[in-house]
DNA sequence: TGGTTGATACTATAGACAGCATGTC
DNA sequence: CTATAGTATCAACCA
């Protein structure tokens, strides 16, 4: 049952309209009734207008959403759900697979997850991240045809100064295409709503309505000091930390507690067992060590933070940041929804990600460190009402508690004042970003849907931008950004506006066309038998890689590394004397590419992580970024160094498993990654052809599994002709992917029950 | 001489989208 | 411009 605010009636679902499936799916979730917002926002739904629905995180916005694109289903035609994040995606796509037994298919589309065309087109729903729809506009998907009803989910996303744009391009793209769309825009409570809705031309709603409500306050000197200066005290002893989220736990609740952090994030972790070890039940303490026991159950290669992890988890706390691996974040993260964890010290991961509240959230740290200032500068007051926002358990918890700490009677009252009283941010069109007009420009053109001056002035007319900001900025930014790709040969010098074929497979790549350009030169210079270092080391200078941190401690061998591949580096530095801060960037980049290196090279993650500083989240993250723009250094090799086509496939694939050549060819079984392909090559099975003889006992020794040996040898000995696929799976073997391919970090898919549906 | 203590300097700092082709219990 | 915690370095000091 939802629990609601205590002063608004819910409206009931059996007046307002919705086909009796809907409603007995519905009510299989336990929503029986609506919330206001929600009950507001039906009525403009179902009549296909245009609506912008903003409120406060986690008071249902979704389902809104959901009606709406039902609706476009049953009337024949297709809906498409922009996320911002992929975890988000794959949070709706699950939520929505609930509603399958009315026949409707539902599809996944984001960067490591994609469907092929023929199973795309025979989806009725897609959800996607902006950049994924904006691809498929570019290439003119043929799924869009039948297009009826557009989602866009945190809206307010469009000030984001880097990906914003590309939101704007998309929605304003997709308008143009489909005059009769309708458009559902989900946002944060935003200072500016009037001018957003007109805009989308939609209807508003907004309201402060939350399921659970909110209660911000300050902590100091033992109580906190609400917003409505109401004051709690909070029994003794302990310092900030401690005491509140012992108070909470002692209640029952769960804390989350946001740091800035990654360090920071292990250390409030740390901090916190001696607190929350001594509140646990016997059951919680089996389940959290349960949690711990899971970890191992992954299959990864070792990590830090998967040691680490399991050093907290059995006292009933955790930490979450961008260094673990996927895998890892998500068992923490079940942990804590299943409540086995009571306390989660997060960085803004979690803020800005999947729904996964807390009865009390707890804002440790309001500053952050700002590389371009190079010091700690404060977070804006949107941030910290995110992560304010995830207090407040749905069936948990009757309200939600958020408290920043003050360390001083000033402090508590400046956060009173700029951050719990602040008005809500303005949401500001980002689109006169120079690298984001010289990707968005460029596909106008790619994709023919732009084709002269006029055309490209109607174009940006109808944005966001356009319709709230003086449009000469962006004008002349348009003309530096086209004469920019002119001279560099995207655009084809005349009058009408054309690409070049450069220019088309630039925008069909996705890739920036400063990283298409470097990537183009590094291959057209490059000799026959270039290393895979030159090649990294050039992807690692383009912008679609951004490098790793570079520390004092690297620099003097990084520049004796530089002065050893000085002569075959494809992408040279600009000259300068001494160690100039763009020298700097180039060697940051020649970090990064030797860490790729060396994962290629089979240095076990532990060691590489721990050698450079990063996590083997981090490393995951930049084997995928590399991964993906090996794949347009091929195709661009394709064109423009055919030779050299085969060699950058090499590497890709090597990139992709993280091991040798010679283990390329083992890899490709199933179950059988970096570590386990080299343990079968030690043990004298070079590849597939010769394991395929091979007797169990031994397969099993090398890899120290009979389970996994017969899955492997299964899938080399199929029982019967033509059907190896359809045998691997049998039921007496678990499926183990160990390692994982670096892009699919082995995600989760399987279907949730419909209790975890009704947690958001 | 060897070890401890303490002042001082130094170091590092959140997050995460994109191509393509495919698959389980 | 509005920082801070952890660690490395080194000199002063003590037994």
């Amino acid at each position: 049952m939802p629990v609601r605010g205590l002063d608004e009636a819910p409206a009931p679902l059996g007046s307002l309209g919705l086909e009796p499936e809907v409603e007995a799916i519905l009510a299989a979730q336990g929503i029986t009734s609506l919330y206001p917002p929600q009950a507001e926002a039906l009525p403009h739904i179902l009549a296909g207008r245009n609506l912008l629905l903003s409120c406060p995180t986690a008071s249902g916005k979704s389902l809104v959403a959901y009606l709406a694109l039902l609706r476009a289903v049953r009337a024949g035609r297709t809906g498409l759900y922009l996320v911002p994040l992929r975890a988000l995606g794959q949070e709706k796509a699950e939520e929505l697979g609930a509603f399958e037994p009315l026949g409707v298919r539902i599809g996944l589309s984001i960067g490591d997850f994609d469907l092929p065309a023929e199973k795309l087109e025979k989806l009725d729903l897609l959800v996607a991240t902006s950049e994924k729809a904006d691809g498929l506009l570019r290439r003119g998907s043929p799924w869009l045809d039948r297009l009826g009803c557009v989602v866009v989910d945190e809206v307010h996303l469009l000030r984001d100064p880097e990906r914003g744009p590309t939101l704007e391009v998309t929605i304003t793209r997709l308008r143009q295409r489909h005059p009769e769309l309708q458009l559902v825009a989900l946002s944060a409570t935003v200072g500016n709503a009037a001018e957003l809705g007109e805009w989308l031309d939609a209807r508003r709603v907004e309201s402060e309505f939350r399921p659970v409500p909110l209660r911000q306050g300050v902590y100091h000197g033992g109580r906190i000091l609400f917003s409505d200066l109401s004051t709690r005290a909070l029994a003794p002893p302990g310092d900030a930390m401690p005491r509140l989220v012992r108070t909470v736990i002692e209640e029952g609740g769960q804390a989350l507690v946001f740091v800035n952090t990654r360090k920071g994030s292990e250390q409030a972790a740390q901090l916190l067992t001696g607190t929350v070890r001594p509140l646990l039940t016997r059951e919680e303490r089996a389940g959290a060590a349960a949690a711990a026991a899971e970890l191992e159950g992954l299959g990864e290669e070792e990590t830090e933070g998967s040691r680490r992890l399991a050093e907290l988890l059995p006292h009933g706390v955790a930490f979450h940041n961008a260094s673990l691996t996927n895998p890892e974040r998500r068992v923490v993260e079940r942990a804590f929804r299943d409540r086995r964890l009571k306390v989660l010290a997060a960085t803004p991961t979690l803020a800005a990600g999947i729904n996964l509240p807390a009865r009390r959230v707890i804002v440790r740290d309001t500053t952050r460190y700002d590389d371009r200032l190079g010091m700690n500068s404060p977070i804006s007051a949107g941030e910290v009402q995110q992560m304010c926002g995830r207090a407040g358990r749905p069936r948990f918890d009757s309200t939600g508690e958020a408290v920043l700490i003050a360390r001083s009677p000033e402090e508590e009252e400046r956060y009173l004042d700029q951050y719990l009283s602040a008005p809500p941010e303005e949401v500001v069109s980002r689109l006169a970003a120079e690298p984001a007009l010289r990707m968005h420009l460029l596909a106008l053109v790619a994709s023919g849907d732009v084709t002269n001056e006029a055309e490209l002035e109607r174009f940006f007319a109808a944005t966001f931008y356009g319709q709230t900001l003086p449009m000469s900025e962006l004008v002349a930014k348009v003309r530096t950004v086209r004469e920019y790709l002119t001279r560099h040969g995207f655009l084809v010098p005349t009058e009408e506006l054309r690409a070049t074929p450069f220019g088309r497979l630039t925008s069909d790549l996705y890739l920036d066309p400063v990283s298409a350009l470097l990537l183009r030169e590094a291959i057209e210079k490059a000799p026959l038998g270039v290393s895979p270092f030159s090649l990294l080391a050039a992807l690692a200078q383009t912008p679609d890689l951004p490098p790793f941190y570079l520390r004092r401690g690297d620099l003097p061998h990084l520049l004796e590394r530089f002065a050893e591949e000085q002569q075959e580096l494809l992408i040279q530095p600009g000259a300068s004397d001494g160690v100039t801060e763009e020298l700097e960037l180039f060697l940051a980049g020649l970090k990064t590419a030797e860490s790729l290196e060396q994962w290629t090279d089979e240095v076990p993650v532990l060691e590489l992580t721990r050698a450079l500083g990063i996590g083997a989240g981090d490393l995951r993250s930049k084997v995928e970024d590399a991964q993906w723009l090996l794949f347009g250094l091929s195709r661009i090799a394709a064109t423009f160094r055919p030779a050299l086509r085969r060699t950058v496939d090499e590497l890709a694939l090597r990139v992709q498993y993280g091991v040798r050549t010679e283990l390329l060819d083992l890899v490709r079984l199933r179950g059988i990654g970096r570590v386990r392909g080299r343990a079968l090559y030690a043990a004298g099975y070079a590849d597939r052809e010769s394991l395929r003889a091979a007797p169990l006992a031994r397969v099993a020794a090398a890899l120290s599994s009979t389970a996994l040996a017969e899955t492997v040898l299964r899938e080399l000995r199929p029982p019967r002709p033509g059907s190896a696929r359809a045998s691997t799976g049998a039921p007496s073997v678990p499926p183990v992917q160990d390692p994982p391919a670096p892009t699919k970090g082995g995600r989760d898919r399987r279907r949730p029950s419909l209790e975890e549906y009704s947690d958001s």
